[in-house]
DNA sequence: GGGTTGTCGAATGTCTACATTATACCATCA
DNA sequence: TGATGGTATAATGTAGACATTCGACAACCC
């Protein structure tokens, strides 16, 4: 075989097309909790017929981030407190492992990928650009769950942050202290540099899990219902 | 209101009696992995149109039963000796959740129900009723997820599930001797019973590991690929 | 007035037809 | 002989039309 010298072309299809404007809207919050989606507008502003919207709107039913009720429409689903604590304790026990997987292989690149962005979060807290700590700290995740190579894994953490999009603008809002947000990355990324496994897993879900009680006792608050994430 | 006197009309849409019927025949192992799905000949096969197979296949494939190339067709996924890895490893990490969780709430009802299934997983071993004691031990790793009351945990496994099927009869084969699958059971329960959470994680996600990593050998022996597991 | 029933509009569910694309096969030519 | 190019065929991608169903509102009866 000769060396690859052309790239394949991209040959989306509508429907992936579709997919792909729709779920941006979700996740944009462009489309709120609860919006009724109609196909056949979906459809009109995008210039297409129902069929490849429809098709889309299937997948991302499956996906979780819409639900569909039959001969009344496809909702754009609402995220309760509950729902965020399932995603949250999920989320703990996916990116466990992930961190332990990274630790097994520690490569010096990875590292230093990490290593990076931990600096960069330490600088945005002493500026207070709390926004941008926020992204930081979401890329660090990704990056994390980018590094297990474990493609279901990461399949799994970016749809589960799709849905906790659905709720909250992550990149705007904090809910711990920024200090504390470094210092907890910081003791993670060292766990790792020792090939502490275990405990760079442990450290991670505290963390994500202290995260998540905050968020979901807002979103309780929110909503006046009971709070639910304790149970 | 008056009394109910008549029970509700089932109601599905051919989509979903489509979804069901294309993820059963995946499961049961009538379509094998790599076979073509031709949307036509499904339809034809089941009277209906392509329209509502055509979505099946698509939450389908978001569910990662399926795969589909432009204009190419459907193929049923094939499940590589990485992607059992990937697998079991997450498998371990959610079913660790879950039993944390039982832990926690440990109903004597609940309790009660696993013990029961590991005293029939123990009497099916004495009788040498392996194919028996295969299915016993799926039906406790469900129960176990069920009973976490955590419904992504849940989804996510029968996913899961659904897809190392693909690959294997899990009822019908075993991959450690009858006495150990016993004995791990029982420890688990044990820990459950006792309220700790942590070791009854641990020891569930271990021998989760174990038996992954006999069946990921396995494949990877059939397709004369490197072993991918142990990595 | 309260509750039931009939009717209408709108959206979804489904079907059929057509357009597009990939693959296999065959003819052609250096 | 082997590579190139064209063509036929079959399947997917898409569009539009029709059927079905739901929800709301009005009409009606007690």
């Amino acid at each position: 075989m000769s060396a690859q010298v052309f790239k394949q072309v991209p040959h989306k299809s509508l429907r992936e097309a579709a997919l792909a404007a729709i779920r941006q809207a979700i996740s944009r919050g462009d489309l709120k909790p609860g919006q009724r989606l109609v196909e056949s507008d979906i459809a009109e502003q995008m210039g297409i017929s129902r069929a490849p919207v429809r098709e889309a709107l299937r997948q991302l039913e499956t996906a979780g981030l819409v639900v569909s009720e039959p001969h009344r429409g496809t909702f754009v689903t609402e995220v309760s407190a509950t729902d965020l604590w399932e995603i949250y304790t999920l989320r703990a026990a996916i990116e466990s492992l992930a961190v332990r997987l990274v630790t097994e292989k520690a490569s010096a690149e990875m590292l230093a990928q990490l290593q990076q962005a931990v600096a960069d979060m330490a600088q945005a807290a002493r500026e207070g650009d709390l926004s941008r700590l926020a992204a930081l700290d979401m890329s660090f995740h990704e990056t994390l769950c980018r590094a297990s190579g474990h493609s279901r894994l990461l399949a799994a953490w970016l749809s589960m942050i799709t849905q906790i999009r659905i709720f909250i603008d992550l990149t705007s809002t904090l809910y711990l202290p920024a200090d504390d947000v470094v210092r907890l990355h910081t003791e993670v990324v060292e766990h790792i540099q020792n090939g502490r496994a275990e405990e760079a897993g442990q450290a991670l879900a505290r963390h994500i899990l202290d995260v998540g009680k905050h968020i979901c006792q807002e979103q309780a608050r929110i909503q006046g219902t009971p709070d639910a994430c304790g149970s």
